[in-house]
DNA sequence: AGGTATTCACATGAAACTATTCTCTGAGTTAGG
DNA sequence: TAACTCAGAGAATAGTTTCATGTGAATACCTGT
């Protein structure tokens, strides 16, 4: 107890290293964009009838993460919300991340949000989809505006359900008497439109801005900026900022990592009670946002994606390399065991493509010729990561 | 030897099913007038 | 008679199962030399 104490009474007593931790987390909208200048314009351009109570084009916007599409288009908005405000213009902006589960994942609930946007409530489950259509029709037609509807990582949304939401979408306007909604998609994926009904494509990408990944050097100068605000004077070491750069870099150049990496360090620096950030604390958080990343991917699925990852991380001392038929066989002995019921392979090869997509296993399609065809498969964690995962996996399966 | 056909062990897709959570509706019940 | 209750029908969703089809190359099987 003593000790509780006096830990509060030191943690207390020691100065932050951080000015303001904000500035470096993924939602913050810095005053200015560096090194987007010419994009901010176009998209300005494009969203600028609005102002004038016109539809402006709908638009598209594609680049990979990191490259400040999402801050962009945050920054435009801020920036015409202001305008809008003072001059009494009735813009509405709607800003909705299609990945978040259970908020704007299926074309139900990404209406039903909607409709909360505009002050109501529907249900979660239980009324048909028309019905919310319906009632998100009338509340748009209320009064005479424009409705700038942003769709963050639409991709995910279309890889989900399709992309006949999009077309509903894209006809709102022909049934709407007052207002006009203009919708600003925003993909990961650089070939996110070909698979798509090609009356969506024509109607979504009426325009289109593509962000570039930023360069070493940009990204230097971006942290700097943020470090400035988000740190005290002197407390990064020369040569990491460049570190963490060149980190983000060589993963296309992802900014929103490279943040994330420079706040993490920050935060196990200060819990060292270290007064500057140096390039171990780097090393170290570039290891634990890593091991973050999987932990919580993993905490987050069913239990029995998780036994199929109990079961990989069994056979993994042993060696290095599994098929799918080896796996589906230590799943099935350990569901025996602890009284499960047995899922299909079918499924597990499922679950196991889904462990691939997140980087916890390594796997590859090949054929062993008259053997067969599998996946080959490679864990591609290391070793304390392996030990602490098999940890919260027996605990979440309560073995 | 060289060419062709098989065959294995899964992968991949589509559709349908199951369980759960939730709403809406309308019939039956209750309590007060 | 109005208010209340409560069962049943119908939706949305996540996680599966079922059924059907696809697939790459090591091997088996020919063929002709």
């Amino acid at each position: 107890m003593i000790k509780i104490g006096n830990f509060f009474e030191n943690f207390l007593k020691q100065d932050s290293l951080f000015l303001d931790k904000g500035v470096l987390s993924s939602s913050y909208v810095p005053e200015e964009v560096l090194y987007r200048e010419d994009l901010l314009q176009e998209v300005a351009n494009i969203l600028a009838p609005a102002l004038k109570v016109e539809k402006p084009s709908n638009l598209f916007i594609y680049g990979k993460t990191g490259t400040g599409k999402t801050l962009s288009v945050r920054y435009i908005i801020r920036s015409m919300n202001e305008i809008a405000q003072k001059n009494k213009i009735s813009i509405k902006f709607i800003y909705l991340n299609c990945k978040l589960k259970r908020v704007a994942d299926t074309e139900y609930r990404l209406i039903a949000q909607l409709i909360k946007e505009f002050g109501q409530e529907v249900p979660p489950t239980g009324l048909p989809t028309d019905e919310v259509y319906n009632i998100f029709y009338s509340l748009l037609d209320k009064e005479k505006q424009v409705i700038i509807l942003v769709l963050d990582e639409i991709d995910q949304l279309t890889k989900k359900i399709g992309d006949e939401i999009l077309y509903n979408l894209t006809r709102i306007n022909s049934e709407l008497k007052q207002s006009q909604i203009c919708l600003v998609g925003i993909s990961n994926n650089l070939i996110f439109s070909e698979n798509l009904d090609p009356r969506v494509k024509s109607s979504l990408s009426e325009e289109e801005i593509i962000f570039p990944p930023y360069n070493a050097l940009q990204i230097q100068d971006i942290l700097r900026s943020r470090a400035l605000r988000a740190f005290k004077e002197n407390s990064i070491q020369a040569g990491v900022i460049e570190k963490c750069a060149a980190f983000a870099a060589r993963e296309h150049g992802d900014a929103r990592r490279a943040i994330d990496l420079l706040r993490v360090a920050g935060e196990i620096a200060e819990r060292g009670a270290q007064q500057t950030i140096t390039l171990i604390h780097l090393d170290d958080a570039e290891r634990k946002v890593e091991s973050d990343k999987i932990i919580s991917a993993t905490a987050n699925q069913p239990k029995q994606f998780q036994l199929v990852l109990y079961a990989l991380l069994l056979l993994s001392p042993a060696k290095s390399q599994f098929f799918t038929g080896e796996i589906y066989e230590m799943y099935t002995n350990l569901c025996k065991q602890y009284k499960l019921n047995v899922l299909t392979q079918r499924r597990i090869s499922d679950i196991l493509a889904e462990l691939d997509m997140l980087g916890i296993i390594n796997a590859k399609i090949i054929s062993k010729g008259r053997y067969g065809r599998t996946r080959e498969i490679h864990l591609s964690l290391d070793e304390p990561l392996i030990v602490k995962l098999k940890e919260i996996l027996e605990k979440a399966l309560q073995i």
